[in-house]
DNA sequence: CATATGTCCTGAGAGC
DNA sequence: TGCTCTCAGGACATAT
């Protein structure tokens, strides 16, 4: 599941595509339902068909390509949600492909959009509206500060791990990294965030921007689905570093003392080890 | 208002 | 072997 770490990957190896002309877009025909496009397929490519791509943006979870066609900007956000991917190269069956942008005068000749689940969405967006979807999400993970957390946190009766993964409050943070992060904060996933002081609003910032850095250094997480593949077709290296997520039941690599526990919240797995984060007050 | 739950989707894996 | 069932979790609509 594309988080930070892997939409930021794909955003450094997509961005060569910028300078390119989209010629065409096609949809391959699939016993699958197509994915979503807002507002329409039609229009996305009337939008962007001799548009030039002027730049590849992230935000929080989604992949930003910014076209200007005829003096209009045109924000194409890409939400890959839990198995879509952007890549240069073929995907890894037909099947899955969801859409081809045709480039021309770049150095790739395609852009393919392949999604095995098809949760993902693509939004054609004006300048105004990316702008709303900007305002409703709150600051990018590797750039919010403590005090801004604390701010919009301290009072919520929330288990800090949710919020976490409220895209509102922070962008970018979803299950598997909001485990990974509260371990190395060395915070309990189910502590409610009004029980947090500052000193662990600040450890749980600090381990937010170590723990997503590393991550992004070994492009992003390929889980046991193996899924995930990088816009060049290869896999994510951090899995190897994980601490917790899909742990449980082992031994912990740190402690060597508590057993890694699996828990629900939200309907969502949460993976902890009990002895190295404090038990909620 | 804040917070919780249901929904979409496909493939993998378990159980029989 | 092949069927049915459950689970995985992005974002958002709807419910409490």
């Amino acid at each position: 599941m594309p988080e930070l770490p892997e939409v930021e990957t794909m955003r450094r190896q997509i961005t060569p595509v910028v300078g390119a002309t989209i010629t065409g877009i096609l949809r391959p025909r699939s016993t699958l339902r197509p994915i979503s496009i807002r507002p329409s397929f039609p229009a996305m490519r009337k939008a962007l068909c001799g548009g030039r791509i002027e730049a590849v943006e992230r935000l929080g979870k989604r992949l930003i390509l910014r076209v200007l066609k005829e003096g209009d900007n045109h924000a194409l956000v890409i939400e890959p949600r839990m198995t879509g991917s952007l890549t240069l190269l073929r995907p890894p069956d037909r099947k899955h492909l969801r859409l081809i942008f045709q480039l021309e005068g770049g150095q790739y000749p395609q852009l393919f959009f392949w999604d095995s689940r098809g949760l993902g969405v693509l939004h054609l967006m004006s300048d105004r509206k990316f702008k709303q979807l900007r305002q409703r999400l709150g600051k990018d993970a590797r750039e919010i500060s403590a005090r801004e957390l604390a701010e919009k946190l301290s009072r919520s009766s929330r288990a800090i791990k949710v919020a976490l993964m409220d895209q509102a409050i922070v962008a970018g943070i979803g299950n598997l990294y909001a485990s990974e992060i509260l371990f190395h904060a060395g915070i309990h996933p189910a502590t409610p965030c009004r029980a947090l002081a500052d000193p662990q609003w600040r450890q749980i910032v600090r381990s937010m921007r170590h723990v997503l850095r590393r991550a992004i250094e070994a492009q992003g997480s390929t889980l046991s689905d193996g899924t995930y593949r990088n816009p060049m077709g290869e896999k994510g290296q951090f899995q190897f570093s994980h601490y917790v997520y899909q742990k449980d039941g082992e031994l912990c690599r740190r402690c060597r003392t508590g057993t890694i526990t699996r828990l629900k919240q939200g309907g969502r797995s949460t993976f902890f080890c009990p002895v190295c984060q404090d038990s909620p007050k």
